[in-house]
RNA sequence: GCCCGGAUGGUGAAAUCGGCAGACACAGCGGACUUAAAAUCCGCAGACCUUAACCGGUCGUGGGGGUUCAAGUCCCCCUCCGGGCACCA
């Protein structure tokens, strides 16, 4: 399919056919570029104003994309939604913020660095102009003035600052601990970026696991508001929420202590030791976490995780047990690694050592199971085969006891095991027996407590997260350690003890990235590499010091940067708290659902901090959430090992961005998976011309039909009025609903058939200059947001004043849009018999009576009852005959 | 296994509150214009049966049941596709 020639209207005239000369071609390689210029040479054209400005304010924000260098279909279908909000809203009259930045830090700067032998920072820059360039080219209503590049000094230097506030408020802390290695990357990631056990950058690399030490955020101190929040998030779809929610996976439950018991080893043991956590190492006791303590007489051993500390405690006596539990721990490793860590067949080893119930001081084995994860809880449980699944299938096959503890309901005899909680009783625990389970959990946590051996405690699959990154090419994080060993345990040493981490002060940032660089496939913190960088002096004590080599997660630039754009140039401050306040929180935030526990919980958990810190007063960073759905091409996600990317430069050559957008609007609702067809391309483009030839032949009626005369109108007039009318009222309703832009294009298509239909009318005299007028103008409005070029070229041609999209969003007349007569199914039996015209507003009655009036539903009606006449006003009729 | 989506003509889809299923397009077919083609304009178009043709009829929204005067839409069961979570104690 090729595009519409382009090919003026002087070279048109060697033709001999007349018709083709009259008609102006519809040349979007020829509007486009002239508008672009104009626009680009106006930068107040989209500048938000301050809150001064006396008009509501509307926030409406894309994600920000990573600077790759191009445009894909998937960022011009997302800025397309938001382009054609933002400019309805600003036709509504809203104070618009409509911004746009780069997520300009990241890895795959340092890969070209190495490949081209291009500096990251040029690199980037680079792209970012050539992506701007795509973006203008759209026409998409940025203001440009408000932009923000995460990789430059102005932005990061408040990362820092950031940073530093976190570190004295013990938000940032550093902690030694297992954390996700992407061999790829060269470097750690947050859990977050692990998906099923591999990394989010590279779908083929399974993540490892290292012991290092990081910087951590500590998002769990949020993590019950984080939840309680989404209940709010009305405006943010429920995937997206259940999502995060099972993500921050809150659990209820207690702690137990089971002391390890003192015949067979550990003569110390305490039942009473306070609570602790598998990774101590100290062995006489083991916490236990469980949300059933209600069952705690049912248990029949006790299970550790392979790398339990006190599973390591025995190995480290026991050479062959050693040897098992590594086993266990080698088939666990592999189970992650194929992502079925569920489907491994549990097994375990005794170790031969028991501990005790504190409840009934009964001796239970201690076994290491497989199924048993280090990282949740308390890496230890009390097993209770009688009431969990996993525990009885474990139980079965080693033949350990299963005790009954929970009753049935009366006159059921459920099979075990039998884990129902609600209204069952509990039996064969002594005391407690005859308490409902929920009670009994509380109860039974208190008594722990008060004995000194427990507590009810809620434990989280959140975890902090991780934001060191062993990379160059991200925010410097700005901590220095102490070489004098001020604070440090052993003096002369680095400090790498909490006491001897030394934040930098204000007055020091920001801590810039160095340009000179040598970028080597290694990783591993380059800046480790450079001397200028790594020493320098404690703010202390003035003595040597060392920096910090590792830089930032790249999930910090995007948590705030949102924030930014309301006081992009401030360098005092990340923003002015007046101004973040005015334009806070971002009504309508528009993205890809694949950041839906990335991105989109780092940014909650920062606002929250940043609230904390007296800088803003929402809770929330958004308002409403929006997903729009993925772009396919032929059944597959475009991607270039698929080989079937379509690029959006491309189809703007052919077709021009104002087919392209719309195109993207038209082909699905937003929120569906949209699949490209380039002949729809095309489709959109024929549509488009369509109005083109009619527009500018009847630019002179238009024009001449805008002084007002009062005439009587016409019954075509009529009848256009009222479809434009109709229309008018559909897409705004569009606008403020579901975002159907596929239905509000099909309805201006609709409009332009009819309007199309009535040329033979028009030309005959039969419609007045002001209906032609009204209908253009209103027409031109209509596709403003879908089509911006094209609206501001037939706004100029026709006379419009002033800019087009400035111009106030028409309003539906109720009266003209109104039908005078109305089509009224007729059914007889459910199955439709004919179709009766009446005038609107006719009663039930004289609808009835039309109805069987009706010569086929006489028909149908002959020699039979009619036991029921259902009318519907204004709908349709349903006679029941027999 | 659990939790979300989704399944409608040859294709993308529409039907927003239970009321004419298939709007609007794409592809296709027929016609007009043209020496011809492109472009453009007009028209046809769910499937099947019946008919020379018109007329007419039956079926039809993944499958099966149900509620209702009326179901793509509500309820129950099932299949398939996409996504998320998953030995979370």
């Amino acid at each position: 399919m090729r595009a519409a020639p382009l090919q003026s209207r002087d070279m048109s005239e060697i033709e001999t056919n007349d018709q083709v000369r009259d008609q102006a071609r519809y040349n979007p390689a020829e509007i486009e570029p002239k508008w672009q210029a104009r626009w680009d040479a106006d930068p107040e054209l989209y500048t938000a104003e301050g809150h001064e400005a006396g008009r509501p304010k509307f926030y409406c924000l894309e994600m920000l994309p990573y600077p790759s260098g191009q445009l894909h279909m998937g960022h011009v279908r997302n800025y397309a939604i938001g382009d054609a909000l933002a400019r309805f809203m600003w036709m509504r009259g809203y104070n618009v913020l409509h911004p746009m930045g780069w997520d300009a830090f990241g890895l795959p700067a340092e890969n070209a660095a190495l490949k081209n032998n291009t500096p990251p920072r040029e690199w980037t820059l680079k792209n970012i102009d050539a992506m701007k360039k795509q973006m203008r080219r759209m026409g998409l209503s940025y203001d440009w003035s408000r932009e923000v590049t995460t990789c430059l000094p102005d932005y990061y230097r408040w990362n820092q600052w950031f940073f530093v506030k976190m570190f004295e408020k013990g938000l940032a802390y550093r902690k030694k601990s297992k954390v996700n290695w992407c061999p790829d990357c060269q470097t750690v990631l947050a859990n977050e970026q692990v998906i099923n056990g591999r990394c989010w950058r590279h779908e083929e690399t399974i993540v490892e696991l290292r012991d290092l030490t990081q910087w951590f955020l500590r998002i769990t101190k949020y993590a019950d508001e984080l939840l309680d929040g989404l209940e709010k998030l009305e405006g943010w779809p429920e995937k997206v929420r259940t999502m995060q929610r099972n993500w921050i996976g809150r659990s209820e439950g207690a702690l137990v202590n089971f002391a390890v018991d003192a015949s067979v080893q550990n003569a110390n043991a305490d039942p009473s030791t306070p609570l602790r956590y598998a990774q101590d190492d100290t062995c006489n006791v083991i916490t236990v976490f469980t949300t059933r303590v209600d069952t705690i007489y049912g248990a029949t051993s006790i299970q550790l995780a392979p790398e339990h500390a006190v599973a390591k405690a025995f190995a480290a006596e026991d050479p062959a047990l050693a040897l098992q539990i590594e086993a266990l721990l080698e088939e666990q490793r592999k189970a992650r690694e194929a992502d079925d860590l569920g489907g491994i067949e549990k097994h375990g080893v005794n170790t031969g050592r028991f501990a005790i119930n504190p409840f009934t001081q009964e001796r239970l084995p201690i076994w290491v199971g497989n199924y048993i994860l280090a990282d949740y809880g308390t890496g230890a449980i009390m097993s209770v085969p009688a009431h969990d699944e996993r525990d009885f299938e474990f139980a079965q096959k080693y033949g350990l006891p299963v005790r009954r503890v929970i009753a049935a309901k009366e006159g059921e005899q459920p099979e075990l095991p039998f884990t129902a909680e609600d209204d069952a009783v509990l039996i064969n625990s002594r005391e407690w027996d005859g308490l409902s389970c929920v009670e009994a959990q509380q109860k039974i946590a208190a008594f722990a407590q008060k004995q000194g051996f427990g507590e009810a405690t809620v434990t989280y699959r959140l975890k902090d997260w991780g934001v060191s990154r062993q990379r160059y090419w991200g925010t410097p994080i700005p901590m220095v350690y102490c070489l004098n060993g001020h604070d440090s345990p052993e003096p002369g040493k680095p400090c790498v003890e909490p006491g001897g981490v030394v934040a930098l002060p204000e007055s020091a940032l920001p801590v810039l990235l160095p340009e000179q660089v040598e970028i080597t496939q290694e990783g591993g913190s380059p800046l480790g590499r450079i001397p200028e960088f790594l020493n320098t002096t404690c703010p202390v004590c003035g003595g040597p010091a060392r920096r910090e080599t590792d830089t930032m997660d790249t999930f910090v630039d995007s948590s705030w940067y949102f924030y930014r754009y309301t006081d992009a140039k401030d360098d005092a401050a990340p923003f002015a708290s007046e101004k973040a306040n005015y334009w806070f929180p971002i009504d309508q935030y528009i993205g890809g659902v694949e950041h839906a526990i990335l991105h989109l919980i780092y940014s909650r958990f920062w606002t929250k901090v940043m609230r904390d810190l007296g800088l803003i007063h929402n809770d929330e960073p958004a308002e409403r959430l929006f997903t729009q759905g993925m772009v396919i091409k032929d059944g597959a996600k475009m991607s270039k090992s698929k080989g079937n990317v379509v690029s959006p430069d491309d189809m703007i050559t052919r077709y021009g961005a104002d087919a392209t957008r719309m195109y993207a609007l038209f082909a699905a609702p937003p929120d569906r998976d949209l699949e490209w067809q380039e002949e729809g391309v095309a489709g959109i483009s024929r549509f488009l011309g369509r109005v083109y030839r009619f527009a500018t032949k009847y630019v002179d009626v238009a024009r001449e039909g805008r002084e007002p005369h009062i005439v009587g109108r016409t019954e075509t007039d009529q009848k256009l009025l009222r479809k434009l009318h109709q229309t008018i009222a559909k897409i705004t309703q569009d606008f403020s609903g579901r975002w159907h832009f596929n239905t509000s294009i099909a309805a201006i298509m609709s409009l332009i058939n009819e309007i199309v239909a009535a040329e033979a009318a028009i030309d005959a005299g039969q419609v007045s200059p002001a209906a032609v007028a009204e209908v253009m103008r209103t027409l031109v409005l209509l596709l403003t947001p879908f089509a911006p070029f094209f609206a501001a070229e037939m706004w100029e041609q026709i006379g419009g004043e002033g800019v087009v999209f400035r111009t106030p969003w028409p309003v539906a007349d109720e009266e003209l849009a109104r039908e005078d007569e109305i089509e009224v199914p007729v059914q007889v039996n459910g199955k439709l018999v004919n179709v009766v015209t009446l005038a609107a507003g006719s009663d039930e009655a004289a609808i009835k009576a039309m109805a069987l009036a009706d010569e086929k539903v006489k028909a149908r009606v002959e020699g039979k009852n009619v036991v029921k006449v259902i009318v519907v006003a204004g709908k349709l009729v349903n006679l029941v005959v027999k």
